[in-house]
DNA sequence: GTCTATATCGAGATAGAC
DNA sequence: GTCTATCTCGATATAGAC
């Protein structure tokens, strides 16, 4: 009596669910590991070893499906951030230190990246997302700064000292090193450092990358 | 007896060229600003008020096209930070600080992002199409490190105290600094801070840059 | 060499049977 | 709800006229 069996022969609500689930997950590694427009809606459907009209029938559109994917990986990657960033906050009566904010910024996409963790593929189809993603997507990143205030903000009254403008740039600076986490310029560094930098150490990165962004915004 | 019409109207070898210079120019800014699967073979022909089959009468094929764009523009980047390493060795006995290195990994691609520079479209080209590009793009992105490797030999000579690893992570840290600016991150920096970030201010970017990658070398 | 017309292919989307 | 078969479109590439 097995249960997937079960739920594949007699499709009721939680096969529905199955499949919806199959399709966004192939989805979303294909797409991570290939691009958007390299992948078919044929490839994912057939990775989710589902029927070809899944996609339009789940999602509307491949458009669509692109776009759910990337709403919803976004918004738990927000939300691990947030909440990093409010606990530094009330440990530090609302005014955290520098190395707490960045630590907000930083450790859930490492944490993603670690290769035991589920999310792994999630960070970089995030990642690509952001570079190659449709209209819709560029729209939401280019006017949807809210989140990012968040951690400007925090930064602003933990850099009294600075130019608010240095601020800005400096938070620029580490969301571009944080964005060098794809799985390709980690495979370029592991050439040029001939295997000396350990990619997997994803404790060891984020305190390579918090120390580097960290001195960045002495002074 | 304007030499364009002429040129147009009896075609010679200086017609056949101009048409594959059209040809590759608005090839290289419609990939830039909308990508590369974005752009079609008619796109750019269109934009470049040439015939629909000189695409692949002068370069092939859209790929070949793509490549080819990459290359060129790639070797003239790389050429540019190879002579201000070169200078730098000269001015410092071989072994130049940390700052002179960035500064010749940094400066040539900021050059590039001016609004008045030739090359400001270029630079823009150049950071999609590694994310974007091609296989062999990737290829050659992924094996080709010897460009890398003048960079990383420097640093680990300018910071005996650091142990290598850290070296090319550092390296890692500042390339993703780099990628960062394309117009969309530009743009996207823009609403955030309100306007008060000048983007425009390339002198202005290029010494926050190069301030924030020298601190993140110390110790 | 250039251009028009077209061959060929693969894509996303969908109608209709079950 | 699911799946098969198909529609329709837009792409690259190319053959052949000039």
């Amino acid at each position: 009596m097995s249960l997937d069996e079960t739920a594949q022969e007699t499709p009721g609500p939680e096969a529905e669910a199955a499949t919806k689930h199959m399709v966004f997950n192939a989805a979303e590694r294909l797409f991570a590991l290939n691009g958007f427009q390299n992948v078919s809606v044929r490839d994912i459907t057939a990775e989710a070893g589902v029927n070809l009209a899944s996609v339009n029938y789940h999602f509307g559109s491949k458009d669509a499906l692109l776009f759910e994917i990337f709403r919803r990986r976004t918004a738990e990657l927000n939300r691990e951030r947030a909440r990093m960033l409010h606990e530094a906050n009330d440990r530090h009566g609302g005014k955290p230190p520098v190395r707490e904010i960045l630590t907000a910024l930083i450790a859930p996409p490492l944490r993603w990246l670690d290769p035991a963790h589920e999310h792994r593929i999630s960070l970089q189809f995030l990642i690509r997302a952001r570079s190659e993603g449709t209209a819709a997507i560029r729209e939401v990143l280019g006017t949807d700064v809210s989140h990012l205030r968040r951690f400007s903000d925090a930064l602003l009254a933990a850099c009294p000292a600075l130019q608010p403008d240095e601020v800005y740039w400096r938070l620029h600076f580490v969301l571009g090193m944080i964005h060098q986490n794809r799985f390709m310029e980690l495979d370029r560094l592991h050439v040029l450092s001939e295997g000396l930098t350990r990619e997997d150490d994803i404790a060891g990165l984020q305190a390579r990358m918090l120390d580097f962004a960290v001195k960045g915004f002495e002074v």
